[in-house]
DNA sequence: CTAATTTCAGTTCAACTGATATAA
DNA sequence: CTTATATCAGTTAAACTGAAATTA
């Protein structure tokens, strides 16, 4: 990530806006990992690089709400790609098969401890 | 392991001085997640609590050998046992049989990457 | 001489705490 | 009044960089 000028929070961050559609910030915390506190740093770093659009909610002027750009979901588009890529080489030793399997069982240990 | 004053890195010396017995700073950085530069701190706190014992190599003066004391076997149990109580909770929704095959996939995919 | 070891000072990223101002 | 939101200042743990002194 650091190649592409980009650390963990921006990735979490355009991923969770892409299933999201927009959100308000505190709204995008408790969908991450990543702490209110930590929210407005990281929305302002990839503001800057017009990858996400942050606006006043007009219904509640409490809110901002982000938005993913096209230029967004373009940067998305490229660490998902490259994201496969390192991903492939962690589980190069297992077989297709075996992928999958690791997968399905580590999405039921992550699915049992989400929040409900 | 902050429940017992114990840090990430005080359990990972612990372990490591139990599999391989004694061993210089440097030895025991290559064998652990460990830098070099923060074996000191690591080494000095354990110390500090009388869990392990520094002494300078006589067979080669730039060497200090790091042992762990009876303290420091008793507290490496202690801490064995809480992780395993760690691990049942995390591992709760998968059987026995699962949890098997889990520890086996990653082990696969640990032991491809190790330095050889 | 080069290389290894220990140590120090400082940086970075991520997770977090606690507080404040504003608005619902 | 209480609660939610955004923000700020500061802390912690871990991984790391670069450099120095000592010794093999």
């Amino acid at each position: 990530l650091a190649g592409v000028q980009a650390r963990r929070h921006h990735y979490v961050l355009l991923a969770a806006l892409d299933e999201v559609g927009s959100a308000s910030q505190a709204e995008l915390s408790r969908r991450t990992t990543i702490d209110r506190s930590d929210m407005v740093a990281t929305v302002n770093e990839l503001a800057e690089r017009g990858l996400v659009q942050r606006a006043p909610d007009p219904t509640d002027r409490r809110r901002n709400v982000v938005t993913l750009t096209d230029a967004g979901h373009r940067h998305l588009r490229k660490l998902d790609t490259l994201l496969a890529k390192v991903q492939d080489d962690l589980l190069a030793p297992l077989s297709p098969d075996e992928r999958e399997q690791l997968v399905h069982l580590l999405t039921r240990v992550v699915d049992h401890h989400a929040r409900p």
